[in-house]
DNA sequence: GGATGTTATGCGCATATGCGCATAAGCTGC
DNA sequence: GCAGCTTATGCGCATATGCGCATAACATCC
């Protein structure tokens, strides 16, 4: 096996790997319609303060986010909207395998919606 | 926030994680051409047998891959073609996202081509 | 400088997961 | 049935990772 292939399929890894993680995904969620702050983002999703925090800085460090210090407070933005693009055909692929009737079509729709 | 609208992330990121994992993306990489048995697929990924049978039976559970038995030999054979089509995506946006050179283009075109 | 609000982090824990070793299970031909 | 091939699995290990608690770091206002 090609010894760069095997680092592709490394990375590819490591990005399907940021996404598989169902609190990041509410993340995306809350900045796939505007930039947001720590804070609105715990509100917004539910999770700690530290977890919350934790992901943004996972995330920021691996490129996915953006980050803007104001004052006290952190806003957090998405970089790359492709990455929601992908979390959305996920969705669908989800949604669409799943034949029985564990997939709510309106939470289909709730999903990352557009900005 | 909505209880479907959390099952729904976590069957999402449910599939990510599946596909967040460089051997079980090999082994993709494999099926992507054409049915092959456990044998095949460990010539051609380069990992152990008791770890290609592991990964090959959770992408099954998980209705990504089907079985067939044939004589001594299992073959194994992707479901669903999107799967694959969703690596690819997510392959391009590494590949683009990667500024410097950590990413062979040769290898991108090497990444699950198609059948 | 002290108080307050916002975010980041050191520490420990519990769990999940990928892997190898050995072996079992299943099929086939003699 | 036995030998040989192919595949699956029980067991244990090492590591990774998500989380909470407490607290630190940073900024702002008085």
């Amino acid at each position: 096996m090609d010894v760069e292939l095997n680092r592709l399929f490394e990375k590819v890894a490591g990005y399907f790997t940021l996404l598989g993680e169902p609190t990041r995904l509410k993340i995306l969620n809350a900045l796939c319609e505007a930039e947001r702050s720590v804070g609105e983002i715990v509100t917004h999703t539910g999770a700690s303060q530290t977890n919350v925090s934790r992901h943004l800085n996972l995330m920021y460090g691996k490129g996915v986010l953006a980050r803007r210090r104001a004052g006290p407070m952190t806003y957090y933005s998405i970089v790359d909207p492709n990455v929601v693009a992908l979390c959305r055909t996920a969705c669908v692929q989800v949604a669409s395998s799943a034949d029985d009737e564990t997939v709510n079509s309106r939470a289909v729709r709730r999903f990352m919606p557009q900005a």
